[in-house]
DNA sequence: GCCGTTTTCGGCCCGACTGTTTTCAGTCG
């Protein structure tokens, strides 16, 4: 990253700063009254490149920026502005044309552009703050069609949005989840229980919880979600659905529907908006209307009910998308042309690479944790506790390597049925050496490197650090690579293109960490990462043995970045396995 | 502003709710 007073200096603009730019220009372009469909192509836009998984920069040096959807001539020309200059004047003087914070309105649910607007032009309200004042003062009613109730309603979207809770990951909402159903299922008569929504996408962050089922009858399954003890406050409770606020603040919404329509329902509710806008143009040029109720044949007015996602999409030529990759991104021309992937699944798994034990900060014993992984039905499994550097952490010197690979040893002659591969999870210095000798490093199965301290070096610093540690031979695999840490730590400063392009240099593969604290390689970051042809493996940095059952996160989250199993090394056997870290020219 | 298996122009997803209306505009998901 460039520093400097002048403005000749080059800005580093990532893609969330050149989505935000677009999205702004969109909400100042409806507070304006423009073409609603010029402002929806500022937002499509917007989204596409924020979920753009290789950096406009990228792009733009690559004149690959067209290829994004949604972006044309016009955005394409701002796009390349803002990254060359790091300044838009096209949106300097848009913005310049309103009072500043008037966009901040449109945040409240119930107010539109019109309304900000008239809010701006009659009363001369710009901020949140004067809107509370002027309700409170009663001035809002003098405005053309706006009642009491309008004004009450105002207010307390106002006050609700202050107290607003922040999205939630998704290692706190799935449990959750787990747990609510665990106990609608004993309601009798009650079918199909899923998750919709961002949590069915497995979104890293949820906002809030949309649930779906189907029974015989909703009433008693409504009952019983409406008194559950987890429940806070009830927002409404009608014969189909129900909105619950549950402990934390978080907003849960139950729908029961009759099995016949499930099908549609939960495709509808499963979105993304932009894929099923996508989906819904493309079913118009066939002559077919969809909606949450089903599929209307628009020259005849019938409406056809589907009971599964599967018959859903089938009537539209098109295979059952995954749901972790309807993004509107390019997987509806992909499911047109037969060209969807096989996502890697749980099943798929064959060990975990990187687990803990009480030799450094486990909390179970090797052999504890070896028969927790038997018991997931793994074939492997790789010991890989933390180097001396790691003080705190009670990191393995020589010594206890030593004694520590004797012991793996005996366990390998004692326990039948699985593999004790022996390994490290070595620290990665800041000149970017490994915290142990190599000479013991050649002697383990797998070595894992992973950055635990320094990490406010520049991005210079940390990316060369990264990629010296990725040229020793005897580094294997790249342990939690961005290192951020929910929801306190933010990713280190470091070129994840350069990071990658170095790891299919050197044949070093990437840890998707599963840990949902972390999660720190990213959807956008797997598919880059694939796309380069880079080697990803699944770990949970299992401390405990229930650790390792965390692993469903990093499978949904590989799902994400379009991840198939061959992808992914752990999904091999250990001979398979053992000939991805051979090249490596260890041992 | 974007985009093309009818189109380089003329379209652009769908249904529901709310509050204010006397037939609907505005907003939301």
């Amino acid at each position: 990253m460039r520093r400097g007073g002048s403005g000749l200096a080059l800005a580093a603009v990532n893609n969330k700063q050149i989505a935000k730019v677009f999205e702004d220009i969109a909400d100042l372009l409806e507070l304006k009254g423009e073409n609603v469909f010029k402002v929806r192509a500022y937002q499509k836009a917007a989204r596409a490149i924020e979920q753009s998984p290789t950096e406009v920069e990228q792009l733009v040096k690559e004149d690959r920026l067209r290829a994004v959807p949604g972006v044309g001539e016009a955005i394409a020309k701002k796009t390349t502005e803002l990254v060359q200059t790091g300044k838009l004047e096209y949106y300097e003087k848009l913005k310049a044309e309103f009072p500043p914070g008037l966009s901040a309105l449109l945040d409240i649910p119930g107010v539109g552009p019109k309304t900000a607007m008239l809010l701006s032009k009659d009363l001369g309200i710009t901020t949140v703050d004067e809107l509370e004042k002027a309700i409170v003062a009663g001035k809002l009613a003098q405005l053309p069609r706006m009642g009491e109730k309008t004004a009450e309603n105002l207010l307390r979207h106002i006050q609700a949005l202050r107290r607003k809770t922040q999205r939630i990951p998704i290692g706190q909402a799935l449990p959750l989840v787990d747990e609510i159903f665990a106990r609608l299922r004993a309601v009798p008569g009650v079918r199909n229980l899923v998750p919709a929504g961002s949590l069915r996408r497995f979104l890293e962050t949820v906002g809030d919880i949309d649930l779906m089922g189907t029974a015989d009858d909703p009433k008693p399954v409504i009952d019983t979600f409406t008194t559950l003890p987890m429940v806070n406050d009830v927002l409404g409770k009608g014969t189909t659905k129900a909105s619950v606020v549950v402990s934390g603040g978080l907003q849960v919404d139950l729908r029961i529907v009759d099995h016949d329509s499930f099908g549609s329902l939960l495709q509808y509710f499963t979105g993304s908006k932009q894929h099923n806008i996508n989906l819904r143009q493309r079913a118009l040029r066939q002559g077919l209307s969809l909606s949450e109720y089903g599929i209307t044949v628009v020259e005849t007015g019938k409406l056809e009910k589907y009971a599964t996602e599967e018959a859903f999409y089938q009537r539209l030529g098109l295979a059952c998308i995954p749901p972790e990759i309807r993004e509107g991104t390019d997987e509806i021309d992909r499911a047109a042309k037969g060209k969807l992937p096989t996502l890697v699944e749980p099943g798929d798994l064959k060990g975990d690479l990187h687990v803990h034990s009480d030799w450094s900060d486990g909390r179970a014993s090797i052999e504890t944790m070896v028969k927790a992984a038997k018991d997931m039905g793994y074939e492997y499994v790789c010991i890989a506790d933390h180097s001396h550097g790691r003080g705190i952490a009670r990191g393995l010197n020589r010594d206890r390597l030593e004694e520590q690979l004797a012991e793996i040893e005996k366990l390998n002659n004692s326990v039948k049925g699985i593999r004790i591969l022996s390994g490290m999870e070595v620290d990665i210095r800041s000149d970017g050496a490994l915290d142990m000798p190599d000479e013991l490093l050649e002697r383990l199965d797998v070595v894992t490197g992973s950055v635990h301290s320094g990490l406010g070096q520049s991005q210079d610093q940390m990316t060369a650090r990264i990629v010296t540690a990725m040229e020793n031979p005897n580094l294997d695999i790249l342990g939690h690579p961005t290192g951020r840490l929910m929801p306190d730590r933010e990713a280190a400063a470091v070129d994840v293109e350069a990071v990658f392009r170095a790891a299919k240099r050197t044949a070093t593969m990437l840890e998707i960490n599963a840990m949902p604290s972390r999660l720190d390689l990213k959807d956008t970051h797997i598919y880059r990462a694939r796309e380069l042809g880079v080697m990803l493996v699944i770990n949970t940095d299992a401390h405990s043995p229930e650790h390792l059952a965390l692993s469903r996160f990093g499978i949904g989250i590989a799902r994400r970045g379009w991840c198939e199993a061959g992808d992914v090394a752990n999904t091999r056997s250990l001979p398979e396995l053992l000939k991805l870290i051979k090249p490596k020219g260890k041992k």
